[in-house]
DNA sequence: CCCCAGGGTAGGG
DNA sequence: CCCTACCATGGG
């Protein structure tokens, strides 16, 4: 169990971060690290239901970014006039720290799309693709089985022009073109250079990639959404404290604009 | 019919 | 460097 205060569940679990889970009568289920995860926060926990301390603390501690003190970043970002009013209404969301190529491919599929139907996309990929781990419950693919696809396997999951970049991402993770692990500590620039050799990854896709799946909080996505509130609140800029965390602003931002704020 | 969706690419100035 | 048309697909 996990203290409740500054964590939101379903904002963190429904903010467009991550694709896999759906919440049915207040508990959440979904399928993250190849394992089911059934979860619900009452009014002072995080319950994790069907679990053990040493799973939480091996592979779920980490996938909630545990370790990171939310509370001083909200001080920190609280020196912000737009950032303050964001936290009010959405400082329950915890970035969370997902599989690097996951987030690669579900991000492909995010661009010039809406999030219903990325989640769809993505759940049919997973059917499609991934391995069994409970019944009508499918673990997300890995490059192998994703590379040795054709085109043709992909029809039907509704990813139109999309396909092709799955494909190749796919394929250059799975041949040793690209090694993901080295995203998570490499110069930030190389990074993203890295990333945009791919077919698909621009600027707003590598940004994802690499806040959600490589925890490079640095990185802040420009959406539509973003781009608007740049444009609203920040001609100059995020404010210069706090860009080491900016990603983690970015999220907090990006919800207030698409949830709370009447643009 | 239009527009938009957590954009990127290719092509032309 | 900039700008624009186009890219599949579904919902409003």
């Amino acid at each position: 169990m996990i203290p409740s205060s500054a964590f939101s569940l379903s904002m963190t679990l429904q903010c467009g971060q991550c694709f896999r889970f759906f919440e049915e009568n207040g508990v959440f289920l979904g399928v993250a690290n190849g394992r089911l995860l059934k979860i619900e926060q009452t009014d002072r926990f995080i319950r994790f239901f069907d679990m053990t301390q040493e799973e939480f603390q091996a592979v779920w501690a980490n996938y909630f970014d545990c370790a990171t003190d939310y509370d001083a970043l909200h001080t920190l970002f609280s020196n912000d006039q737009t950032l303050c009013s964001a936290i009010e209404k959405t400082g329950g969301i915890r970035v969370l720290r997902q599989d690097g190529f996951e987030t690669l491919i579900s991000f492909l599929i995010s661009q010039n799309n809406n999030i219903p139907r990325i989640t769809k996309s993505i759940n049919l990929l997973c059917e499609r693709f991934g391995s069994r781990i409970a019944p009508d419950t499918f673990a997300f693919p890995d490059a192998k089985t994703l590379a040795s696809a054709s085109l043709s396997d992909f029809s039907g999951l509704s990813l139109g022009y999309r396909d092709r970049y799955l494909l190749d991402a796919a394929q250059k993770v799975s041949s040793g073109e690209i090694d993901l692990s080295k995203l998570y500590t490499c110069p930030i620039e190389e990074a993203r250079q890295t990333l945009r050799t791919i077919c698909g990854v621009g600027p707003k896709v590598a940004e994802c990639v690499l806040l959600y799946g490589f925890a490079r909080l640095s990185c802040v996505p420009m959406d539509t959404w973003m781009k608007k509130v740049m444009a609203r609140y920040y001609q100059a800029g995020l404010p210069e404290e706090i860009l080491p965390y900016a990603g983690i602003a970015q999220q907090y931002l990006f919800h207030y604009a698409r949830c709370f704020d009447t643009f």
